[in-house]
DNA sequence: TAATTGTTGATTAACTCACTCATGTTTTAG
DNA sequence: CTAAAACATGAGTGAGTTAATCAACAATTA
């Protein structure tokens, strides 16, 4: 039952690019030392954060990446589920599923797990990255 | 970010044995014809059951499994950690954690997923056995 | 034009999950 | 008393995922 690394390793770097966001672009060598990231695997990141339209990116020396969008209008929730995929923590309760029970009408398994996956959205999608960088939620 | 398939099994087994509960004994094989559970791998987990307490068996022929406590006494949380572990959904979370971040003070990401992790937690450890085979919790 | 930096795709080592197999022990039916 | 039924245990395995690495390339700027 755990989130993987890769989206603990998205967390930190824009966690690390909300700190600069409106001053500065970082570049993915400076993100990876501040946060402990070996780089390639970083970089696979960014490129999926950047594709998802969370950031921009300049190539060349003086280059570096940037937030698109402010940080107030990013969520965590949305960040896990571009690298990580949905947050239904048994295959049961999403949307593909061909669970047997899902069918039935009343499946506990499936009422326990929606209600436990409606818990965990409701807690990430309500925190954006300027409360993450604030280290609480202020809003 | 998922709950694995032996917790999902454990659940199903024990979704059969609160519902015999007081009158009879359930076999495996039963158990496993009814959830649809490879019968070897549901050996496993009754054996895990069995020694954390929760279940009894009998021997021979006309044995089969039981259990033990009140269907209202088992929380579902209680069965998921007998099987998965820790409900901690990142490393960082963890008691025995050994990451860097974590000493400080204030880090942002064991900040959140410790919210997460309570938000877990409290639903899965205030549904009981009793909860769940009705179908809803009703406590 | 050379150095720096981002872009992309392929590859890989390690690990975990979900089973499966082989073998043994206990109990009861006949 | 013997054979079948049932639980007990540990080792092994194939598929898939994770986390990371490698190689080669494209764009920008000093």
């Amino acid at each position: 039952m755990k989130f993987s690394k890769k989206s603990e390793y998205g967390l930190r770097a824009l966690l690390e690019l909300t700190r600069a966001y409106g001053s500065t672009t970082l570049q993915r060598h400076d993100i990876a030392v501040r946060q402990h990231i070996p780089i390639e695997f970083l970089e696979q990141i960014l490129l999926a954060l950047k594709r998802a339209g969370l950031l921009s990116s300049k190539r060349g020396a003086k280059g570096g990446y940037s937030l698109i969008k402010q940080p107030k209008e990013i969520s965590l929730g949305h960040v896990i589920r571009i690298l990580d995929g949905p947050l239904a923590p048994i295959g049961c309760v999403s949307k593909t599923s061909d669970c047997p029970y899902a069918k039935r009408a009343h499946c506990p398994v499936q009422q326990v797990m929606g209600s436990v996956r409606d818990a965990i959205a409701d807690i990430l999608d309500n925190y954006t990255l300027a409360d993450f960088a604030a280290g609480s939620k202020t809003t």
